[in-house]
DNA sequence: GCCCAGGAGTGTG
DNA sequence: CACACTCATGGG
């Protein structure tokens, strides 16, 4: 099935192809390929209007795109609060189309468990080993995101044959610690209380947990701390310290927004600054 | 070959 | 609390 619908701002090479999610490709026709639950699915965008192609398609395939690209949020009015920060509001004028994409939080938690210490081309083949050998096909070439129950009866053996090196363990031994009900009892929590249980799990620390906060489970002032937002708080704000003092520093300038901020300084220290020297502050320290 | 990567776990001061 | 060290491995 085919149709168009409209979400707006939206840029969809900038939300799909900056390091939050992991599944989607661009094929050589420039549609975004990548799936959803059960449905294998293409995306395109002319303008505001997005174009979608799903298979095997249905009612809910709409719904499925505009959660995962959390289209009821009103990111013209979080970019304008964000903009009250002068560092900030000089990087999101070329931004205003990026989204924070809203994951299942299963996927999102096997996922960034796999991606600690890794770089986004190796996290993108890990995942896609791991549907490849234990999801279930949708069309040629697209399995599905392996569920809890099959992922649990994986022996550690064959995850280790995957070029995980130590996440295999992690992986493992989450899948046997989640019971059936534990995702939708997260889905509860407040982020505080969310945050220490993710964090009990195996392979989960500071960093992981507020990933899978944020993508996962939506909460959007999460801010989670990579090596890249490290160096952009230290460059751009002369910040450094500990994880939570940096994550009390964002919370404190951010507020309830803070992964929509985290997201904009991810990609001007990660892909924007590095490549054509572009900042948000003219200033460079080193 | 070398350096680094959307870090976590463990032990020590 | 803060550091130091180890863990495995592929991409650039």
């Amino acid at each position: 099935m085919r149709f168009d619908i409209k979400i707006s701002p939206l840029d969809l090479d900038l939300t799909l192809g900056c390091g939050q999610t992991f599944r989607w490709r661009k094929a050589a026709d420039g549609l975004w390929e990548g799936a959803l639950g059960n449905q294998f699915i293409r995306l395109g965008q002319r303008g505001s209007v997005m174009h979608i192609e799903a298979s095997p398609g249905g009612r809910e395939v709409e719904r499925l795109v505009r959660t995962h690209l959390r289209a009821d949020d009103d990111v013209r009015g979080i970019q304008k609060v964000l903009a009250e920060d002068p560092v900030l509001a000089a990087g999101i004028s070329e931004l205003k189309g990026l989204r924070i994409v809203k994951i299942d939080e299963w996927e999102c938690l096997i996922s960034f468990i796999l991606a600690t210490y890794a770089n986004i081309p190796r996290i993108t083949k890990m995942i896609e080993t791991l549907s490849t050998r234990f999801g279930e096909r949708i069309v040629a070439g697209m399995n599905s995101f392996p569920s809890r129950d099959r992922l649990r009866r994986v022996p550690l053996s064959a995850l280790s044959n995957c070029g995980f090196g130590y996440r295999a363990k992690f992986i493992h031994e989450a899948c046997k610690v989640l019971d059936d009900d534990a995702i939708s009892e997260f889905r509860g929590l407040s982020h505080k209380d969310l945050r220490e249980e993710l964090k009990r799990l195996p392979g989960v620390g500071d960093k992981v947990a507020d990933c899978v906060s944020l993508f996962g489970f939506g909460r959007l002032d999460a801010f989670p701390i990579d090596v890249w937002i490290e160096r952009a708080l230290g460059r751009l704000y002369h910040r450094r310290g500990s994880y939570n003092r940096l994550r009390e520093f964002a919370h404190e300038r951010f507020g309830q927004y803070a992964g929509y901020a985290q997201e904009y300084l991810y990609y001007n220290e990660r892909l924007r600054a590095p490549r054509d020297n572009c900042l948000f502050s003219k200033e460079r320290d080193n």
